[in-house]
DNA sequence: AAGTGGTCTAGACCACGGA
DNA sequence: CCGTGGTCTAGACCACTTC
């Protein structure tokens, strides 16, 4: 196989894109079409040089970008692997409600109750559904040691998960769980956070009074192919834990 | 000059660490002993090879990686410079409460006071001060189209800004002035996240019933050799804003 | 036209992990 | 031991900016 060349005459702008981009869009549409699945090995560097006709040292750019962008997972000596969801959590923190002075650190989940619902509004504009589009709703309650953290609304679309109508359970690690039933990896995520006071349900699962200001996290998560397959609501009280960002210029 | 082999015996581990690490490390500390300033043009790429002893491809190596991390700029045809503040505020969106619906705006800055206060707790232990050090704190307010967002406290050490101690009222773009002022330039921040009944003093100034929820951003800025050096606390109530992140994994 | 960074190649050698 | 990715080099050519 072959990369186009350099010139193309498809949109307005000639698009001109170096080599290394055109491998890395292949290699990417490879995972997308599910070619290559999370924990899978990838050829080494000079097969995939020859396949797509260019330098060993091309293909390296290119696996090295899409290492740091999370899709890769590289380890000397052994190979090239398309990224699990177990390696994505180690970098950055899943959960983005802590203690306070305190690094993330492992909370235990209990469940409270899940079912399957229309899509209200904000998801059909959020998930990019309709109001005929089912979804299933989970609830439960984080927790570090003994100690109630937040309460978690997630809603996940039948739409791309239909087998989630079934009552069965989800497994406490639903992120693992996407990505072993569906191949569905988080990409990005986009957290908004708002204060709000404590509602009836919300006050009594994390006990607190009503009325008590909380921070809600909006989170959407999407997938490499930027369609957002998850929308969470986190309520949490902010006198013991707190919601945390740290970034780098 | 040249640079070390590749073991040194000074730790317990001897360190391996590769040319382009290193000469990336050199690279920092020259900007760290203001030998290159922000906006300042480094060598080309030849001549930096030729004085650390290494090829050029290796200088690319590190200069890109110092690049990605937000330390320099590179233009093609142009040269390579040290990032400087207005550089990075396009990437990061620096102010992070943005309006529901949209992404970060230009923000109005109307000054409320300054003023030189002793530091109290949260100030020493996040800056690293004793009680004996003095901090500049800024009180303003953010505002969208006549809408007013936020209100900022923004707490400043004189232990590095000692000339602030005297009375004359900084410019809006605070960061900017830190860097052509003093060489200091963000290169990482935390944000802390939190719900707190609107107080007195910033009801007033936001224009909401006291004990309306806010949320409380504590955002504390570091520059390149991991000082911190700025505590800031933003409030905003969030029925128009919220506090925005989003993040590729 | 001169000088810069950007892309691409080809090849050498090293470090690590597993059989 | 072999095969993998990691480092490093040297050199060619391209694209962009400035003069």
């Amino acid at each position: 196989m072959s990369l186009s060349s350099n010139s193309s005459s498809k949109g307005k702008q000639p698009v001109f894109m170096p080599l290394y981009k055109q491998v890395e869009e292949q290699i990417k549409s490879r995972i997308l079409n599910k070619e290559w699945k999370p924990g899978d090995v990838l050829p080494n560097e000079f097969s995939l040089a020859d396949e797509f006709g260019v330098s060993q040292g091309t293909v390296r750019k290119s696996l090295n970008a899409l290492t740091m962008q999370g899709t890769l997972i590289r380890r000397q000596g052994v190979g090239t692997f398309v990224a699990e969801q177990s390696d994505k959590q180690e970098n950055t923190s899943q959960f983005p409600i802590v203690r306070n002075g305190r690094r993330p650190e492992k909370t235990e989940i209990a469940f409270i109750r899940q079912t399957v619902k229309f899509a209200g509004l904000a998801l059909q504009t959020q998930l990019k559904l309709d109001s005929s589009d089912k979804v299933l709703e989970i609830v439960r309650k984080r927790i570090f040691r003994q100690q109630i953290c937040a309460v978690e609304y997630i809603y996940l679309p039948l739409k791309y998960f239909p087998e989630l109508s079934n009552n069965a359970k989800l497994p406490d690690d639903i992120h693992q769980f996407l990505q072993t039933q569906y191949s569905m990896t988080i990409h990005n995520l986009v957290d908004e956070v708002r204060a709000t006071p404590s509602n009836q349900d919300v006050s009594q699962w994390l006990g607190v009074k009503p009325n008590t200001p909380l921070i809600e996290v909006t989170r959407i998560c999407s997938s490499l192919d930027e369609t957002p397959f998850e929308y969470r609501l986190i309520y949490s009280q902010t006198d013991n834990f707190h919601y945390r960002h740290e970034g780098t210029y």
